[in-house]
DNA sequence: ATGGTGGTTCGACCA
C-alpha cells in the first residue's frame, strides 16, 4: 500500500517544523508540495532527506515553487508544464516514483482578479495541463496528478457558493477547464470515496474561517484508471490546519494498493459488494 | 466602514 498526499505548505521554510512533524505522524510514501516559495538552494533538503525521502524540487524566489518527496527513488523528472516556453513560473514538476508510479505536483494559478491578466493565464494553464494529462494517460500506467488546482469543482466544494460564484476558483470557465481534464478518464480520489458536503482542504487565515469550517476544496488528487483501480482509501488530514503557525491548506491523501482491487472502491459501485 | 491574516521581504504583492 502506498500513501500519496498533496499539500500546499505556503512556504516550506516557514512550515518546516509542521512539515517534519506531519511527515513523522502521517508517514506518507509520496508527498506533492506546492507554494514552497524558495529557490532550490533554499530548500530544507537535508532535514527532509534525513527522514528517508528522496527529493525533486522546482523553485523560484518569493512565489510559487513545487516539490516531490518520495521514499522510493525518483526518475524521469520534468520541471515545466509543456506548452508555453515563456512561462517561467515554478508551478509544475513531474517524476516517476520507484519505476512504477508517475506523479505530478501542480500549483495552478489562482486567477484573481478575473478582469486581469491572471485569469486568462489560469485558463491557458488548465488547457496545457489537459494536453499533458492526455499524453500521460496514453502510457496506461498508474498516475497521480495532484496539487493545488485553485478550482472548486462544484458548489458542494464551497462553504458559501453564492458569495463565491464570481471568484476565479468557482467561475464556470475554471470548472469547465477542470472537468475537461477529469473527463479524459481521471478519478477524483477524495470525491470518489467521500460524497459528503463540508469536506474542504483550504481555510482562509482571515475571518475565523478555520473554526467556522468556512472552507474550500481546491486541492485534488486525480487518478488515472490504472491508479483508480488500486484506490483503497482517501481523506483530508485537517489536523495540521489546527497547529501553531499553520498553512492555510491541509494535506489531501489517498492510499493505493500494490495490486488492482478485486472490487473497485468507488461511489459508483458502493453497496454492490 | 474598512479591516480582516500570513509569507516574503522591507514596500508591495500575492493568496
Amino acid at each position: 500500500m502506498a500513501k500519496i498526499a498533496t499539500w500546499n505548505v505556503n512556504s516550506v521554510r516557514a512550515r518546516l517544523p509542521n512539515l517534519l512533524r506531519w511527515l513523522g505522524e502521517a508517514a506518507p510514501d509520496v508527498v506533492l508540495l506546492q507554494e514552497t516559495k524558495t529557490v532550490c538552494d533554499g530548500f530544507p533538503r537535508l532535514e527532509i532527506e534525513s527522514l528517508g525521502y528522496h527529493l525533486a524540487t522546482l523553485g523560484q524566489k518569493t512565489y510559487n515553487g513545487v516539490a516531490i518527496l518520495s521514499r522510493e527513488p525518483l526518475a524521469d523528472v520534468v520541471r515545466a508544464l509543456p506548452g508555453d516556453p515563456d512561462d517561467g513560473q515554478a508551478r509544475y514538476i513531474e517524476a516517476l516514483v520507484g519505476g512504477t508510479l508517475r506523479v505530478a505536483s501542480i500549483y495552478l494559478p489562482n486567477g484573481n482578479p478575473t478582469d486581469g491578466e491572471s485569469f486568462p493565464y489560469k485558463l491557458r494553464f488548465l488547457d496545457r495541463l489537459r494536453r499533458r494529462a492526455g499524453e500521460l494517460l496514453r502510457r496506461e500506467e498508474p498516475l497521480v496528478l495532484g496539487g493545488d488546482y485553485n478550482v472548486c469543482p462544484t458548489d458542494d466544494d464551497v462553504f458559501a457558493p453564492g458569495e463565491w460564484a464570481g471568484d476565479a476558483l468557482c467561475r464556470p470557465e475554471s470548472r469547465r477547464g477542470f472537468r475537461a481534464i477529469v473527463h479524459l478518464g481521471f478519478t477524483d480520489a477524495l470525491r470518489a470515496l467521500h460524497p459528503e458536503k463540508g469536506l474542504y482542504s483550504f481555510w482562509d487565515y482571515q475571518g475565523g474561517a478555520w473554526p467556522r469550517n468556512h472552507g474550500l476544496r481546491i486541492d485534488h488528487l486525480l487518478l488515472s484508471p490504472q491508479a483508480a483501480d488500486r484506490l483503497r482509501d482517501s481523506g483530508v488530514d485537517s489536523a495540521p490546519r489546527g497547529w501553531e503557525r499553520p498553512s492555510d491548506h491541509a494535506p489531501v491523501w489517498c492510499a493505493l494498493a500494490d495490486q488492482v482491487s478485486p472490487v473497485p472502491r468507488t461511489c459508483a459501485t458502493e453497496g454492490g459488494r
